[in-house]
DNA sequence: CAGTGGTCTAGACCACTTC
DNA sequence: AAGTGGTCTAGACCACTGA
């Protein structure tokens, strides 16, 4: 029986420790102005990188918590910690003995994390969308600085108009980076759910996104679009979609006709 | 070393047996139909249930994880899961080093948790409002059923004009059943927080709400008190908030201005 | 039946705050 | 120095799934 290694001690000096088995003890010297980083933080920070490395794509099944615990050389139960924090975000989904699974974009509630237009009777519809425009432009100032992105770069724009039943109800610009989604432009067509493929095409997936609304009246577009009148109040929604690293991966910009429908929020 | 109890055979039976120290064994019966419940799930609804019997009220420090433990009969790991999930509701706040303390409904972001209204250019201001009415009165069918209330309860109601800066932005009507709040008629004056009302002269914390949202032109009412044009488009935002068992508490029916500032929403 | 996640415990030690 | 929460470990057992 060989004596514990202080964990705590040794973090500061080395964050790459993670089952070396054996971590230098040379740290008595004092200013340890390191900001403290828990061990089960360092093994999700490992495991969200194999997530956004593609070493492990939606709907995967995870190595078992002791697997993995022994890969790291750290116990279960921090594995467990590390595990439970990324389900919390929906990244993982854990089903009781059947096993530790990658989030799939796609399922159940998870979309409509993202989709939060209901009936006002309270049924959730799945929209369908219709692309009614695509290019290829420079970005504009107020594009280019929330997806941070510099004067000369371009972007995809993508003009949707979304069904919720037979009703069209939102039209929307969807815009991307060039070069985050370089074969975009070659696409044929863009499939419904635009997020399943961020996540299969490009590895990309959206962990959260920031929303602004504000109420405006219709313009001569929206109006067209949606089959209302010039004027009739609506709903303006602008998304911008965070990555699982937290840089900006899409900007959105949607006009929703709130007349029997409304956006959901849970404080 | 006597041997351990089974902890989930006798939990079916007794959904009381925490901290008795010695449950009963009488459970080889078969058709084991209850749902099952965790300890920790047990513990959180007995602590849960001391913030709603005031027993322990909003600052008040709480007694250590060890003398919970103790006191429930439950090991220390046990507790703290319970407090865990307690603090991510934001019921608890923990410091380490000091202790737990029950939450206090003013705290910086608890408050800006139910006030998602931002300038478009990022600052948090903080709303001051002016009562511009109140009385008492049937509620309304909707309203009814939203609060749960039967044909004869009674409700109060109180309307305000919220401004931002000097700009006034909001009005909206906050309605309450009067069975939960007999004495608020007597008040003088209503408070600015009213959640801090509610749960200082009432006992009842707001645990959660959930919004709708729509757009809508302003109305002549609304036009006055926010000083903009009739037919101008405005951001309507109907709440209901809950206690922390879920009962409902409030209804609020806010009608916004969004020209300089927006709703913030975070998926 | 084996394998998985879920719960619970006991004990050690670290980090922070206050006296 | 004492007391608190925070982290980590090791091991036991329960509950669920699927072969």
């Amino acid at each position: 029986m060989e004596p514990k290694r202080s964990l705590y001690r040794e973090r500061p000096a080395a964050e790459f420790d993670i089952g070396d088995g054996d971590g230098g003890e040379m740290s008595e010297s004092g200013s340890e102005g390191l900001a403290f980083r828990p061990l089960y933080a360092q093994v999700r920070a490992r495991l969200v990188q194999r997530l956004i490395s593609g070493e492990w794509t939606p709907g995967m099944m995870l190595p078992s918590e002791f697997q993995i615990a022994k890969e790291l050389g750290v116990s279960q139960g921090t594995v467990r910690k590390a595990l439970d924090a990324m389900t919390a975000e929906h990244l993982l989904v854990r089903r009781q003995g059947r096993g530790t699974f990658v989030a799939i974009p796609e399922e159940s509630r998870i979309l409509f994390k993202f989709f939060r237009l209901v009936a006002d009777d309270g049924t959730r519809l799945f929209p369908r969308s219709e692309v009614i425009g695509r290019g290829r432009s420079r970005a504009c100032a107020l594009i280019r600085d929330q997806l941070k992105l510099s004067p000369k770069d371009d972007v995809w724009w993508i003009d949707r108009v979304r069904r919720l039943g037979e009703k069209p109800v939102i039209v929307e610009r969807v815009t991307l980076p060039v070069a985050r989604f370089e074969t975009l432009g070659a696409m044929e067509t863009i499939p419904n759910n635009v997020y399943a493929l961020y996540s299969e095409h490009y590895g990309i997936t959206i962990g959260r996104a920031a929303e602004k609304l504000k109420a405006k009246l219709a313009s001569d577009h929206v109006a067209t679009h949606l089959g209302c009148s010039l004027g009739d109040p609506v709903l303006q929604v602008e998304r911008l979609a965070l990555a699982l690293d937290d840089t900006p991966v899409e900007h959105r910009l949607s006009t929703c006709l709130t007349e029997d429908f409304h956006y959901g929020a849970d404080l």
